[in-house]
DNA sequence: TCAATAATTAGAATAATTCTAATTATTAAT
DNA sequence: ATTAATAATTAGAATTATTCTAATTATTGA
């Protein structure tokens, strides 16, 4: 639950620039998302933060969590009409959502491929973000 | 509103398939995301349908909506924290989210991309349905 | 036409998220 | 180190999107 030097300087960096303060709950709440690989969700997140931070409110969370993506030191993932969940921003990959476990898999995305999608967008329109999804169902047991 | 004669043949076509029955509220909610390029969301349809089918529920739009969803005559489309929006499944697209605007457009996109990307996916994803989604800002003013 | 089954309905319930106003923490300037 | 200004947090209420429930109505195949 702790963050790596690394992190934490990755942390303080990105809300310096857009002047925002390096409160505990936002460590707090960017540490977890940091440390799960199974992008948690708002609720989850809230859960496991309360037992370090007992006041937490689930309110914080949710600024937190708008605050670090605002900040792009974490991304909404949506599947569907489940829950949006976070993960950390660190390298592009897309994301296969699988039906039977309502779990969440990174799939690697070679950068040549991103760049011939995002190659399609025709004149006028702006790129923030980009992904790719996929649903379906798996053999993983992870 | 209504539907073309291909149109209708698509509707009663893919709900026999499932064994699901042509009603006329299924048959109304498909046509109006047929006729909305802009892709409607529940609530939408429902404030559209209900001027015509007057005891028209907003549980039926949902259960509609699912069922049409389930029989492939329409697809779901998710953008962040938005309501669920609808389109028909006619034809193979990227979606563009407009911040501004609050509004989705349709990119084309080619098949070979769409092959390339769906290549990317490892042994053990058995692929349901894929998605290419980019949010920005755009110069569309339809 | 009738029985069986499926779909619709209204309204209550739930889940996820956002808002509000009061309190507390952080920051930059002294 | 204090302090004033500003930003963030908090608890709880409110809102939004969606789902559930139980009663009623429509559709289908015999």
């Amino acid at each position: 639950m702790q963050l790596s030097e690394t992190d934490k300087k990755r942390f303080t960096d990105h809300l310096k620039k857009l002047q925002l303060r390096p409160t505990k709950q936002r460590q707090m709440v960017y540490a977890l998302v940091c440390a799960n690989k199974n992008h948690l969700c708002a609720d989850q997140i809230f859960a496991f933060a309360k037992k370090i931070l007992p006041n937490l409110s689930l309110a914080t969370v949710y600024n937190c969590l708008d605050s670090l993506v605002e900040c792009e030191l974490i991304r909404e993932i949506n599947f569907g009409r489940r829950p949006t969940r976070y993960e950390t921003t660190l390298g592009e990959h897309a994301h296969f959502y699988c039906n039977d476990r309502d779990e969440l898999h990174d799939i690697e995305l070679p950068k040549s491929i991103r760049e011939l999608i995002i190659s399609i967008l025709p004149k006028g329109f702006n790129l923030e973000t980009m992904n790719v999804k996929f649903t379906g169902t798996c053999d993983c047991h992870d």
